[in-house]
DNA sequence: TTTAGTGTACTAGTTCAATAGTACAATATG
DNA sequence: CATATTGTACTATTGAACTAGTACACTAAA
């Protein structure tokens, strides 16, 4: 509790997914686990890109698209946070944005023939297993 | 009933959505409501790229795709035709798959922090604005 | 066997996402 | 103000995805 160690940050160079992108789902990993809180400073741009070995353009492309989606902001001269509020929407925002991330995955499930239940309990599933971190906080 | 129009395939260039693709999922829609049916024909390649004004080779790729996923089935010289069963996975297939699917749809709709009810009723409102289509048939 | 239909292979061109290199601008702090 | 630390802008390169052009190979049917 002393001192915040931050998360350990790391690539996979061979997953075929973009370094910013796997910044960023690791910085939502830690927020939706707890790891990361309201406030928190992320790594400097400069200290991550010299750690994971990458362009430090890269590290803030990540943090970048990260401002634009409410997650963290962002203060020159300063460093990085997270959000006060992780994200403030209108409810209309809201119901929008989770229609466009459930269409194409529902559309997806359905051509691959999975009935209702099956995406349902699979949801549920899913979302036990991430829940239960945080009960360990 | 006394013939098979086909189902009328129309393309989007400024969708961003690539040709091949856009092919595959009005296929995979066409299945997913009942417009295709086991063992009918798709367009030929070339048929279907003339009236598309697109390559042959763009129609051949959501083809292929399309058989590697077991949807369709090509046959030299005769043409392409929808799979006897659209899908003969084992079980164990069909659960890696749907897992596969739904996580990532789960990791972001956390990390905007969506409610496990929010995401249920979102996939239900989905699956059921699919399923009124069916019973028009 | 011929012929018209089917899918396929190979190559090339274009576009765009992703990353890096490098220099710049803003801010905190002494 | 000075200077170290923060994020940012601009450009270039690389590699992959996508599509097209064209020629080929297989199959059904006359």
């Amino acid at each position: 509790m002393a001192d915040k160690p931050g998360i350990a940050f790391s690539l996979d160079p061979k997953s075929g997914v973009p370094y910013y992108k796997q910044i960023i789902l690791q910085v939502e990993f830690a927020i939706a686990d707890g790891r990361f809180a309201t406030g928190d400073q992320l790594p400097t741009v400069r200290s991550l890109a010299v750690d994971l070995k990458i362009n430090p353009n890269t590290v803030a492309r990540a943090y970048n698209e990260m401002e634009i989606r409410g997650i963290v902001t962002t203060q020159q001269g300063s460093g990085t946070y997270i959000s006060d509020k992780p994200l403030r929407l209108t409810e209309v925002e809201r119901e929008g944005m989770l229609e466009a991330l459930v269409r194409p995955f529902i559309s997806r499930a359905l051509s691959y023939g999975f009935s209702l239940d099956e995406v349902t309990k699979a949801v549920r599933d899913a979302f036990e297993g991430s829940e239960r971190k945080e009960e360990e906080t």
